[in-house]
DNA sequence: ATCCTTGTTGCAACCGATTACATTATGCCT
DNA sequence: AGGCATAATGTAATCGGTTGCAACAAGGAT
């Protein structure tokens, strides 16, 4: 008998007024009188009626989401990002959607832009089909990476200083040759970082001869391919300090020149990039640069927002700053 | 002037049709004659027609979406099983929606239940409402974790078998005195996990004394700090070996015991649970017991699936298998 | 006493698709 | 030629709320 949710019109007929004022009962309670507001509610805890949210969205042209692109769902990385965003949507009434971009072509990831699938979107990967802010499309935020020509918001850190920095660091403790292992070709991180290492060193009047480069992917086992490539240089001339464009390499590059017998920093210096949870806590501790990964997110989330409600400007970046974390894994130069 | 998204009004009248022949020239193509289905088709192309979710969602009142309710997103443990969830889930036409847990009353918990926010659940937290299963509220499958009585069908491993396995392989090694560093009070996992060190002790004739089990919470910190208990006590009573609830602890654990100049595996052997990511890159790599978070992730999803297509019953545990991964974090007893 | 304002409420259109049912055309059978 | 099954399409109700507009009552100002 009861195995039907009640709807609006059911709650209505009980409490004898109009679905009109049930509906304004709930979603704007100061147009009805007190005594109605009362009989409606009397009537809603009786039938237990719970609003149908697909109807109301379809109804105010919304869908009360947001899609949240990512270039690889399994990479933890993302996961406090997502932890930030999720941490500001939920409050504001949305719901966070999270698809992986990879193995997706143009069209599928276009849909996500569909004002009838998401309010918003906010952009993880900086692959990401530029066509997105046609007219008709919804809003968009990128963190972290960016798509060049698009002209949507960005909340992210200076790669490019960042780079700086931690090559800075190794300069500062004497090294001279120092590599760099890169991030994926294609990549706006990848060349924001490596432009920022070419700028340091030749701030510094160094060279950065191609073999002090490692091509990665940010992948913990490029990392290890990468001390491969250094370890069977000759001694004497491959780099005494080098530095990743991520942590999960930097670990990697770790491990396997460990395997060999030989030792971080004395051997070699090494500097990590994002600052994951667990690098602290390896040996040795790795020197990073931290991300506020957090942050990124929840500032990224809060933009979105605001543009949702027509409050701000659709463009202009964020830029949050990074710090250098020093902790065992660099070392000055030994003579 | 063309402001407006096209519908399926305006499709139909530029095809020279009715709405009710473009609605089934895209969901029923045989029910049209070629000719229309042709005239149907050139007519989206020519106005760039793209379906609204929402109106359909709510005619055929689904939302396409699948809700994972996380107890913590910030943490990586959880990233490999969304991205195995979505693996699923894109191709199959649903949308995967995340939710924190964290400070989220029963109330709000319960919304994600409803039939008209998403078709179905993932939970991944065993401190879900056990009401979630009434009449009127969608299909749950939960996965790693689990509700005592809750009625839904479930993708876990054998917490306390596993747990059995790792402290089996301390006796091997020769360890009479083995400790164990718990998860978070009121979780099944934690429940199971001790469990299965004090049957498998039990089952060697050993004690498990109070002093050799520490209160954790599956965080890094935590594990530095039973680490910080471990090194007060006694060196010739307490435990020679510790198995850790989780990697992260464990992570903690050799972190905090390396920092006071004793050796892993050399004056305490150390097993984890999990096998993250970084853990066999650490030094020393970490023995653990692997979990197939991706795996129970896709099979988790395509449980749900079944349900949601009538065809699988909506009980009964799936069980799947872990591996002990023995790496350098464990040695025999030193006499 | 009349007009106007303010506060409540109902009617009915509307969001944009889907689909049961009705209608028309076509072809085949006897 | 009449009857009937079959295919293709149109009409209009429907999913379940929301909201512009109109109606009406009560109170105040003139």
């Amino acid at each position: 008998m009861k195995h039907d949710r009640p709807k609006l019109r059911d709650v209505a007929r009980l409490a004898g007024v109009s679905t009109a004022t049930v509906s304004r009962a709930l979603s704007n309670p100061d147009m009805v009188s007190e005594d109605t507001r009362a009989a409606v509610h009397a009537a809603i805890e009786a039938t237990g009626y719970r609003m149908n949210l697909a109807a109301r969205n379809l109804r105010h042209q919304r869908t009360g989401g947001i899609v949240a692109l990512v270039p690889n769902l399994a990479n933890p990385f993302f996961s406090q990002i997502l932890s930030g965003i999720a941490s500001v949507l939920g409050p504001a009434g949305y719901n966070l959607l999270v698809a992986d971009t990879t193995g997706a072509g143009p069209d599928l990831l276009l849909d996500y832009a569909e004002p009838s699938r998401a309010d918003g979107l906010i952009v993880l990967d900086g692959n990401f089909p530029m066509v997105a802010l046609e007219p008709g499309r919804v809003p968009v935020v990128q963190a972290c990476e960016w798509v060049p020509g698009l002209p949507a918001a960005r909340v992210k850190i200076d790669n490019r200083a960042a780079a700086g920095v931690a090559v800075g660091h190794l300069l500062d403790l004497g090294h001279r040759r120092i590599g760099h292992v890169t991030g994926p070709a294609n990549n706006v991180l990848t060349e924001a970082r490596i432009g920022g290492v070419r700028d340091r060193l030749a701030e510094a009047g160094l060279p950065f001869p191609d073999e002090a480069v490692y091509q990665g992917d940010f992948s913990l086992d490029s990392g290890r391919q990468a001390a491969g490539q250094w370890l069977t240089q000759p001694r004497d001339s491959r780099p005494t300090a080098v530095f990743l464009a991520s942590d999960a390499m930097a670990c990697g590059f770790i491990g396997e020149v460990q395997r060999h017998g030989l030792s971080v920093p004395g051997d070699v210096s090494v500097v990590g990039f994002d600052d994951i949870e667990l690098i602290a806590h390896i040996a040795p501790p790795l020197t990073t640069i931290h991300q506020p990964r957090a942050e990124i997110g929840r500032l990224a989330a809060e933009r979105l927002l605001a543009q949702l409600r027509g409050e701000s400007q659709a463009d202009g970046d964020t830029i949050l700053p990074v710090e250098l974390l020093i902790r065992a894994s660099t070392a000055p130069l030994a003579i």
